[in-house]
DNA sequence: CGTTCCACTGAAAGCGATTTCAACCGAAAT
DNA sequence: ATTTCGGTTGAAATCGCTTTCAGTGGAACG
């Protein structure tokens, strides 16, 4: 019963050794009597195909790595609080490759390390994997980029909306801060103010567009003055609030670039004395923990990690059944609305 | 520069191939000049051992597995508060995997599957893993481990004291005992109870000796009518409570079990209007997230998840260097005391 | 000085799959 | 009736490493 080997199904089967890997990988030619002859043989025998072999023997080697940063894994575990991206994505990534006869390898990587390169390369070169998953902030590291795509394996970054090589799997900003604007305003806000992130991700720029969209469907103006331009740091959240809420007109409502924008936004409220969400409401994006935590929680986009992840297997393992190839498309993936008590009808 | 294998290492340094695997291997019977030379053709050239011919070629795969129940992980990740327990886990196995040149592989199961033991046997055959670790709740199937023993591969089981087969790494529950017995009684406490856990697990055994010692070494008489049995649930948990807090000299802290067994404690106390811990303390084990998020807070043992995923790994490496055969031993790990509000000064 | 032995190095045979390519067979075309 | 062809099947080479075993040279020994 032990290491049952292609060679034991062959001739359990009466076949030759081909033609049991033609029924394991699905091939078209192969007569159908054959083929459930070779099926039972399988099954009886209960034989998997050794990975190793087929690696070896084949151009694919039926793996995907995820690169973690240990930084921000150790974070989270620590903290007792961090963020779960993590494991979504993994949660995601394992349930498809399950489906494709895939396995996902997990790796740790520290992007402070001056050994970085040489690391990913010999990962690579070791494993040959089919295809790699990368998340923030990886996906965001040029080293990382370059030894990826030095090495010339198929990769996907996951919910970064920067530009650059390899795939992309992300969530659609644009309707993702449409929907948070439309939901403002049907809680009643006119003046809905919109502290914008920095201009040097695109995603900045298609959140701005989604909430003017979103006005302008409404039927309401866009005063240009209420957009205001944070960069995605606590501090320019902290500028950016006090211009919008010293104003004697300032606005019942705030859209927050990201996370971060958002809290220097609380921290500014709490200052003036102004009551969340009583007399301002606040909505952002991201959902990191601090924002959930957060008193009140805060109304944000939930980013569906798990959906990414598993459409970022499905994509890699799509090229490597093809020719290893794989195109530079950008994947936008519906997301998911989290209403929080951050959000209230005006005053 | 791409696909260097160890042919083209040999050529540069002008030795056989066979020398090279022997430097790569760490085998002693290479000669200091020649091991300089072929390590610096291995550097100049960035080659890294191929994993899978590795596996092929030798009786090693350098790979282990996680197996992670599927509806935990699950649950894990939705819940917004699940426990971190496989994150620390894996956290720890990586960074030892990296350590011995291996890498790990998680694979997600369902227990509740009727595939569960073909999913099992199945992973195992077409990895070959080297060894496998089990996390709770899988460390306890049967179908589980049976399958595992079959395949004859090393496996260590994490955080569980139950008897069977593979080795076992946990915490020292005596100890742990011990020591949170210690700290009542640090804090002036003499009428310590302690509602055990079920019988069948040496845990429990091991958790109620731990507590007679501190209690001997302090000085303090054991009264055997402050021992009373649970079965780690909730609603044994609540006669034990009942039966403690309902007489006339109750006792001032009450040891609990398990986590389970501590709410059901917090839930009779706080129907027999007893505060927390102004006029009962209240210690418990196993330190899972509801306890450590309920009101107040209770003070707990932490396991090292990490740490003893990281000896998991030693533990499967060194048997898979040496004759690929895992002893039965059980490891004891030295935890962490989280002291939090629920224990206080006796009234 | 020849033999034995040890320490080191290398040649060749797998490991278990895929890939390539040749062989086969019956049906359609000539 | 023979050739041709498309669709199936199988034989053998191959992937990159380890394992096994044979060989080599020099020190130690009689």
């Amino acid at each position: 019963m032990r290491n049952v080997t292609i060679v034991h199904v062959a001739e359990k089967a009466r076949v030759s050794v081909k033609t049991v890997s033609r029924v394991v990988n699905n091939e078209p030619t192969v007569t159908p009597q054959l083929r459930e002859r070779v099926q039972a043989a399988i099954d009886q025998l209960g034989y998997a195909p050794n990975i190793a072999a087929r690696r070896l023997g084949g151009s694919r080697s039926f793996l995907i790595v995820a690169f973690n940063d240990r930084r921000l894994t150790l974070e989270n575990w620590r903290s007792d609080r961090g963020n779960n991206w993590i494991d979504r994505m993994q949660y995601g990534a394992m349930l498809r490759c399950d489906v494709h006869g895939y396995h996902l390898l997990c790796e740790l990587i520290d992007l402070e390390s001056d050994q970085l390169a040489r690391r990913v390369q010999h990962v690579l070169s070791s494993l040959r994997p089919d295809g790699v998953i990368l998340t923030p902030p990886n996906c965001e590291d040029p080293t990382v980029l370059e030894a990826l795509k030095r090495a010339q394996v198929p990769f996907v970054r996951m919910g970064s909306a920067a530009a650059g090589p390899g795939a992309r799997v992300r969530m659609d900003d644009h309707a993702a801060a449409r929907q948070l604007t439309e939901h403002l305003v049907g809680l009643g806000h006119h003046r809905i103010g919109f502290v914008t992130g920095s201009a040097r991700f695109l995603a900045s720029r298609a959140r701005e567009d989604g909430y003017r969209q979103a006005l302008a469907a409404a039927g309401l103006p866009v005063d240009e003055t209420l957009l205001v331009p944070g960069d995605f740091t606590f501090e320019g959240g902290v500028s950016a609030a006090e211009a919008l809420l010293s104003r004697p007109d300032r606005p019942t409502a705030i859209l927050a670039g990201n996370d971060e924008t958002a809290l220097a936004v609380m921290h500014v409220a709490r200052r003036l004395d102004i009551a969340i969400p009583n007399a301002l409401s606040l909505a952002t994006f991201d959902d990191t923990p601090s924002v959930r935590l957060s008193l009140p929680p805060l109304t944000t986009v939930r980013q569906p990690v798990a959906e990414m992840a598993a459409q970022a297997v499905d994509l890699l393992v799509a090229a490597a059944a093809k020719d290893g190839k794989l195109s530079r498309a950008d994947h936008l993936l519906p997301f998911e609305l989290a209403l929080r008590a951050s959000t209230a009808p005006p005053p």
